[in-house]
DNA sequence: TTGGCAATTGTGAACGTTCACTATTTATCC
DNA sequence: GGATAAATAGTGAACGTTCACAATTGCCAA
C-alpha cells in the first residue's frame, strides 16, 4: 500500500541496505550511488516509517517530556493555564522537529510509587529516545535509577545534584534573584521584600539564598515572606504591607503573586512605580500587558528544554552528555520599577 | 529483554493470539482464561509495544493536532505564548491518555502546498488514528482531501462547511457576540463597538455577523473598527474614541486588544467600568489577572479538542463519526462591565 | 599479475504485534 | 447420543525496518 525501502531499492537498482544507510546518513556508500537513491527516494515521495523502523531495532526519534500531573492539571482546571508548559513546546517541539524527532508531553502522578510505574509503562509502550523531567519529578531519585537502569538518555529541568552525573538544564535562580536585588538597589530602594512561593520548590530555597546575599552585601534586611503563589495569600501579605509602611518595593516568585500586589496597590490608591516597585520571576504573557506592565525577570524555559532535547538526542546518536548545563535569564525592566519614594 | 506478548501467552498456557485479544478487550476469550491471562499480565507487568503493534496492522494510538507554524512561532517568539495551545493539550491530552492514546502536535506551514508535502508526511512516518486540523488547515481543502484518501478519520475546529460533512468541531462565535451585546444593552449601553480582529479569520466574520444581528435587533448602530488583533492597533482605535466620545461599551475580539482598551483608559484617565465596559472574546490566564479583570466570553477550546479526540478515537475503534458538534460558551462576568454612564 | 585489505554492497533473520485462517472444544437440538 | 453449529483457541505469515554478518568490488603494492 504505502511506498517502502524496498520500492525505493528496486528503483534505485540497490538493496534494501544501501537505502537504509542513506537513510539513516551512514557512511560507505558510494557517493554516484546516494545520489541515485535520493533520487528515487525523492521521486517516489518515500518516507520511512516510525513504527517499522523502531521494530528494526533503531530510534523511535520520540523525545518524552514528563510533567507533574497534579500541578499542571490544578493549574488548567484554575484557568490559570500553564504558560510552563506552552514555553516547553516551544523550545522543545521546534529543536525536535529540526532533526526530525518528535516531541511529546506526559502527565506523571506526584507520589513515587505510582510515578515510577507510569514512567515504566510510557517507556516501554513508546520506547522514546530520550526523557525530560521537569519538577518535581527531576528530584525523584528512584525516576532516575530506572531511566538509568533501562539506559535511557534523561535530562533534569532542576538544579544540578552533587551527588549525580546525570544530564541537568537549568538557569542561576541565586543569580536571578541576585540581579533583581541589584536593579532595586540601584534605583535607591533599601526596604526590598521577597515574595516566595513553596518551600517544597528546591529553586524556591535558592532564589531565597541569592536574595538574601544580594541583601547582605548591600548591608540590607533581608525581608521575606511566603506567598504559596496564589494570588488570595499573596494579596493578603501585600494589604498588610501597604497599610502598614512595609516595603518599597518587592520581588515577587510569580506573576500571579505580582499581579496579587498591582491590584491591592489600586485598591488602596498605592502608586505604581512611583510609591511602590515590583518585580515578578516568571514573566508569563500577561506580565507585559499588566497596568502597568511588569519588571521581571524571564527564565529561559524554551531554551532549558530546547537544549535538553538537544543533548538527548545527541545521546541518541550516540554522543553522550552529561553535566550541568547553566543558561542565561534576563531582567525585563518594565513599568513596576522606578526610583525609591523618598 | 523486554517482556512479550509471547511470556504473557506461556505464563498463561494459552497463546499469543488469545493474549492479544484480551489486550485488545475482543470477544471470544472464556472467562476463566480471560482471568488468568490478566493474572499473568499484572504478574510479569507486561506492557505492550506500541512500534510493533502498529506493525502489526493495529492502531498506533496516536492523536495529532495539527496547528498553522508561523502564527504559533510568531506569538511564542513576540513573548505572547500561545494560551490556545495550552488549552488544546488541556482538552487533548487528557482525553486521549484516559483511553490509552497519546496526543501529538505538529508546525504546518500555512502555505497550502508545504501543507500538504507536511502532512502527508507525518502522515506515513507516525500513522496516526486521527487528525485535528485548526485555523487556518481546517479550512483547506486539499488537506480535507489528502485525509480523506488516505483514509484518516479528522476533525475540523472550525466552523461546518455546507459542502461537505466531514467531522467538524466548533462553537456558536455568533450566539457568543449576541451574548455579549444583550449583555451590555442590559446594562444599559447604546454606543456598543465591536473591536474585531482579522477578516481573513473565518470566525472573526461570523462573530461581526453576530454582533451586527444583535444590535439591529436592540434598534442600534453597529460599529466596528478592524484592530487586527495586534495591541498597538487596537491601542490607537481606543485612544481615538475615547478623545471623541466614541462608544461606552467595546467588544474586543482578543484579550490582548481588551488590554490594550485598560492600558488607553488608564492613561486617559478614564474609569472601567464607571465610563467604559469591556468584553474580551478570549480568556487567556492574564484576563482574570487585569486590573480590573476583565469580563470575557470563554470559548470552549478545551472541550472542543477533548471532543474531537473522543470522537476521533471512537472512529479508530470503528465508530465513524461526522456532522457538526457545537459547544456551549460561557459569558464570565468580572469586573470590567457595569451600568452604561449618563 | 596477483594477493591482500579496505571500501562498498547484499542477505537472511529478527523485532513484537496482529491478521487471516484453521483447529479444536463446547453447546444445542432433535 | 449424535450431528451440527457456535464459541473459543491456536498457527504461520506479514508488517517495514535494521542488525549482524557475508559477499563482492576496487585499489594498491609486491
Amino acid at each position: 500500500m504505502s511506498i517502502t525501502i524496498e520500492d525505493v531499492a528496486k528503483a534505485a537498482g540497490v538493496s534494501r541496505q544501501t537505502v537504509s544507510r542513506v537513510i539513516n546518513g551512514k557512511p560507505g556508500v558510494k557517493p554516484a550511488v546516494r545520489e541515485k537513491i535520493e533520487t528515487a527516494i525523492a521521486e517516489l515521495g518515500y518516507v520511512p516509517n516510525l513504527a517499522a523502523r523502531r521494530m528494526g531495532g533503531a530510534r523511535s526519534f520520540l523525545i518524552m517530556a514528563i510533567n507533574d500531573r497534579e500541578r499542571t492539571i490544578e493549574n488548567w482546571a484554575a484557568g490559570h493555564g500553564n504558560d510552563w508548559v506552552d514555553q516547553m513546546l516551544y523550545g522543545g517541539m521546534l529543536a525536535c522537529e529540526a532533526r526530525g524527532y518528535h516531541m511529546l508531553f506526559e502527565l506523571i502522578d506526584t507520589e513515587t510509587g505510582k510515578a515510577v510505574e507510569q514512567v515504566r509503562r510510557v517507556l516501554t509502550s513508546l520506547q522514546p529516545d530520550g526523557i525530560i523531567l521537569t519538577q518535581p519529578h527531576s528530584e525523584n531519585p528512584e525516576l532516575a535509577a530506572l531511566l538509568r537502569e533501562r539506559g535511557r538518555p534523561f535530562a533534569r529541568i532542576a538544579l544540578p545534584d552533587a551527588n549525580s552525573d546525570a544530564l541537568c538544564v537549568h538557569f542561576d535562580d541565586a543569580g536571578a534573584a541576585r540581579a533583581a536585588v541589584d536593579h532595586l538597589t540601584g534605583l535607591g530602594h533599601r526596604k526590598i521584600a521577597f515574595l516566595a512561593g513553596d518551600r517544597s520548590y528546591e529553586a524556591s530555597l535558592v532564589r531565597r539564598e541569592g536574595y538574601g546575599d544580594a541583601m547582605k552585601d548591600a548591608g540590607l534586611e533581608p525581608l521575606i515572606a511566603e506567598g504559596g503563589y496564589s494570588f488570595d495569600k499573596a494579596g493578603a501579605i501585600a494589604r498588610d504591607w501597604l497599610e502598614n509602611g512595609g516595603p518599597t518595593a518587592v520581588i515577587a516568585e510569580n506573576d500571579e503573586m505580582a499581579f496579587a500586589l498591582l491590584h491591592v496597590a489600586s485598591k488602596l490608591g498605592v502608586e505604581v512605580p512611583e510609591q511602590l516597585s515590583l518585580i515578578s520571576f516568571e514573566d508569563t504573557p500577561g506580565a507585559r500587558f499588566a497596568v502597568p506592565p511588569l519588571t521581571a525577570i524571564r527564565q529561559p524555559t524554551a531554551a532549558m528544554i530546547a537544549r535538553a532535547c538537544e543533548l538527548l538526542m545527541d545521546a541518541a546518536e550516540g554522543q553522550p552528555a552529561n553535566g550541568d548545563h547553566c543558561l542565561p535569564f534576563d531582567l525585563i525592566v518594565r513599568e513596576t520599577t522606578g526610583p525609591a519614594p523618598r
